[in-house]
DNA sequence: GCGCCCGTATGACAGATGTCATCGGGAACC
DNA sequence: GGTTCCCGATGACATCTGTCATACGGGCGC
């Protein structure tokens, strides 16, 4: 066998981090030289102890997991990227894909799926837990536009018309039209449920 | 040495899990003699191995982690039960209290410490994060009467006031007075808002 | 060039929501 | 027995939202 695959472990708990650590440590092919509890760790990290394959979660403090395979992309080209996620949203899915990721997996799989993902990606291919892929092919793409989009997640919280319209520099009347639209287009009964669709879908 | 500690862990993520059955397999005073993904499973691997703690997810399908240790508390008395959790609200280490809970821990402490807590609870002991304990108390309680909270947690996914009338058996009149003097006691803009802070501080 | 869509805006209107006053019944506490 | 609280309800009013029509400038594709 020819040396062990050099692998970065980022995810913001640290108990699962260092269970993680632990479990892939078990496979001889495998060592985990770096870890991570951050979106900015990870990518320095990386970086500097150029791994082989990063095996990132997809929410942690600062930038997500996502963002940082992007960076990844191009500052350690030819590092594979493994996410891994607590709740699928197919819209992650696609992001992920479009910043080069090859892995992505819940943490619902099993854990010896883990090991042989790292493997896989690191020999060029590609892994997407097949229930995930399903979720995004039947939700397809996000039917609003950019601004919508924009309109949606600062509703999101909850904010009343006038507070979405300073914070998006906009006329109120517009952020009617834009909520409005976008609760046509996502069936939802009012900008609530439009809102909590989108984020299902991970479309904002 | 006298015989191991006979642990159960329950967490609807795979990964996790086996992970953590790793982490604490390590440690030769404690023995995981019984795993489970969902909280029904829980309950019934913790009676069926009448294991000394069980190690339970917050959040998980079915019952959740503090249903299941009620339900412990009744029918597997002296079961020690060690809450973990990702998202730590105020009201949740409350409630956990309430059902006899004596562990209670983020997922982002250090791994040593949940073997520690472990031990800790199976002698009668208390161990409550020291973080979330400052958090539940500078929340206080809940200031919302208990028909509120159950009005508000059904507005919180952004159904209209005829629809909570409905599913609450109110009439519209008096959904909306309960909604009302939500949003005044939390101080929000408006229900969504109020939902969002309830949620937040774990009291719906 | 011409259509088409996006972004932005205004005005108008119906319906939903937030607020307030007020009512009565019941449980708890002193 | 009185006070206080919670539950449930009604009516009125002001405001906020959702919807629609309409307008104009800027890209993009053909």
């Amino acid at each position: 066998m020819t040396s062990p695959i050099r692998v970065l472990l980022a995810d913001d708990e640290n108990l699962i981090r260092t269970a993680l650590v632990q479990l892939l440590g078990l496979e001889p092919d495998l060592a985990v030289v770096a870890e991570a509890a951050t979106g900015d760790e990870a990518l320095a990290m990386a970086v500097k102890h150029a791994v082989d394959v990063a095996v990132l979660d997809l929410q942690m403090p600062g930038p997500d997991g996502i963002a940082v395979a992007e960076q990844l992309a191009g500052r350690l080209p030819g590092c594979g990227v493994v996410i891994v996620t607590s709740h699928g949203r197919p819209g992650h899915l696609k992001r992920a894909l479009g910043a080069g990721v090859r892995g992505f997996l819940p943490k619902t799989t099993s854990a010896v799926t883990l090991a042989e993902v790292v493997r896989k990606v690191h020999a060029g291919g590609r892994h997407v837990d097949p229930e995930l892929a399903a979720e995004a092919i039947a939700a397809g793409d996000s039917p609003l536009t950019p601004r919508e989009a924009d309109v949606l997640e600062l509703a999101a919280d909850g904010a009343p018309v006038d507070e979405i319209a300073e914070r998006a520099a906009l006329s109120p009347g517009t952020v009617r039209n834009y909520l409005s639209s976008a609760v046509i287009k996502l069936g939802a009964a009012n900008r609530h449920d439009a809102a909590a669709t989108a984020r299902r879908m991970g479309w904002i």
